[in-house]
DNA sequence: GCTGTGACTGGGT
DNA sequence: CACCCAGCCACAG
């Protein structure tokens, strides 16, 4: 049988779930933030390709991804972008815009919260 | 196996 | 300030 183990993802999507299931209640971080972290660098697309496919578990937490701007690009993914919203917003999420968070508020970036990649 | 597209980003025009 | 292009990697047709 080939690569039949669905559940085993390449190391850079199981760092990027990783990461998404550690964001903090009430804040928010990018995609681009996220990729660097796990050195994807600017595989950042990546990141968004790897949550469009993200286990339960990580769904959970997944409206807590935006992009650069804070602009609920993946919203869709829950049917409507006002789902995405009202789920950040009932976690204290400040919005500058109908689908914009405030990152400048909110952003949270596990290169800075989070201590180095070190396996 | 090549092409197009995508939950992205940064820089240029 | 708005639009365009190139870079990144993976997957569908």
């Amino acid at each position: 049988m080939s690569q039949t183990n669905e559940k085993e993802r390449s190391p850079f999507v199981n760092r990027v779930f990783a990461v998404v299931r550690q964001i903090p209640f009430g804040r928010v971080t990018t995609y681009g933030r996220i990729a660097h972290y796990v050195g994807a660098g600017r595989s950042a697309r990546m990141v968004g390709y790897a949550l469009r496919n993200c286990p339960d578990d990580v769904s959970e937490n997944a409206h807590r991804v935006v992009n650069r701007i804070g602009v609920l690009t993946g919203g869709w993914s829950w049917g409507h972008p006002a789902i995405m919203r009202g789920l950040l917003e009932d976690e204290g999420v400040t919005f500058i815009d109908e689908y914009q968070v405030d990152l400048e508020r909110h952003l949270w970036d596990p290169n800075d919260e989070l201590p180095p990649l070190d396996e």
